[in-house]
DNA sequence: AGTAGGTACATGCAAACGCATGTACCTGGG
DNA sequence: CCCAGGTACATGCGTTTGCATGTACCTACT
């Protein structure tokens, strides 16, 4: 009999498969000359929001270290692709958001990338795959299936361990 | 009104989420003061196997460049955890395998590791869902012939690609 | 008000990474 | 046999990462 410790695992070694090898598909694409994947998540994340955010909450959304992220933060700043701002409201705190020229790179990356991962996902999985996987992957992730606002106001994340 | 692009979009987007979530909580927990979660991934790939692979058959489970895993191969090597030996039938090649500490420190970390991936796993999941996930990530990851959302524990192979 | 403790982000530093390239070896055409 | 081209792994080098820690700020309790 398959525990559930036992399943959980090959899901988990499976999801990790599945994450390495499409990661090198996509990574192979020519989409990464002039910005790199992990800056194109955040420029990625900075453009679905509406109202500038802050460094910690783009650290939710991306696998690096906080350290890591202010220097890629930096970095961006100081091409010119995204814009720091204090924030009124929290002295500790600052302000992000895109430029003209980050969300212009943002979108022409973002073309490209978009079409590469179509091609990788509907080679090899059907509709009702994606759905069922997006489903899935939403719930593991913690989130409602709604993929609505992205306003920090509100706490709907249970952070347990 | 969702395309295959866009479907396929939201799924990749939604298992980025699922995977970077994950990851961190299983980061998070106190099992890597002796080795890092990349170096399990290495002595963990070479546990599975019978007999001693090559450093581009690693390469193929690993999301690392190949200069970056030789290096941490030789980390491993240096630490007595992994064993280098020539391969006979080519001279280019390099065969590895776990040496004795090796196998321990995997099979330890290993127990720990398995117990908060399935922790955070089937905290959030069911067991349809967790074999939905695996049945669909193998597929995505190219190793999965079976089409059907159910699916039996398989004797699966560690196939190559 | 003063202070202890927590949060948000930055910085020093060693370790690790990716890219380009080097070295050794294998393969196939002449 | 020789050599061009490809594969497998290693190494130089500049960049990026993570860990530990620092700085500035907010919060709450006394």
């Amino acid at each position: 009999m398959a525990s559930g410790r036992t399943l959980a695992n090959e899901a988990w070694e499976a999801l990790l498969s599945a994450h390495a090898t499409t990661m090198k598909r996509v990574a192979a694409q020519d989409t990464w000359t002039e910005i790199s994947i992990r800056e194109y998540d955040v420029l990625y994340t900075l453009a679905r929001c509406d109202e500038p955010i802050r460094i910690s909450e783009l650290h939710r959304h991306v696998l690096l270290s906080q350290p890591a992220l202010s220097r890629l933060v930096d970095r961006l700043t100081r091409r010119g692709l995204v814009e720091r701002q204090p924030d009124a409201a929290d002295g500790r705190s600052v302000r992000l958001s895109l430029t003209t020229d980050g969300r212009a790179v943002q979108r022409q990356a973002g073309r490209r990338h978009a079409r590469s991962v179509a091609r990788a996902l509907t080679a090899r999985l059907s509709r009702p795959e994606l759905s069922a996987l997006e489903a899935i992957c939403l719930k593991l992730a913690g989130q409602a299936p709604a993929p609505s606002a992205t306003t920090p106001a509100a706490p709907r994340r249970p952070a347990d361990d």
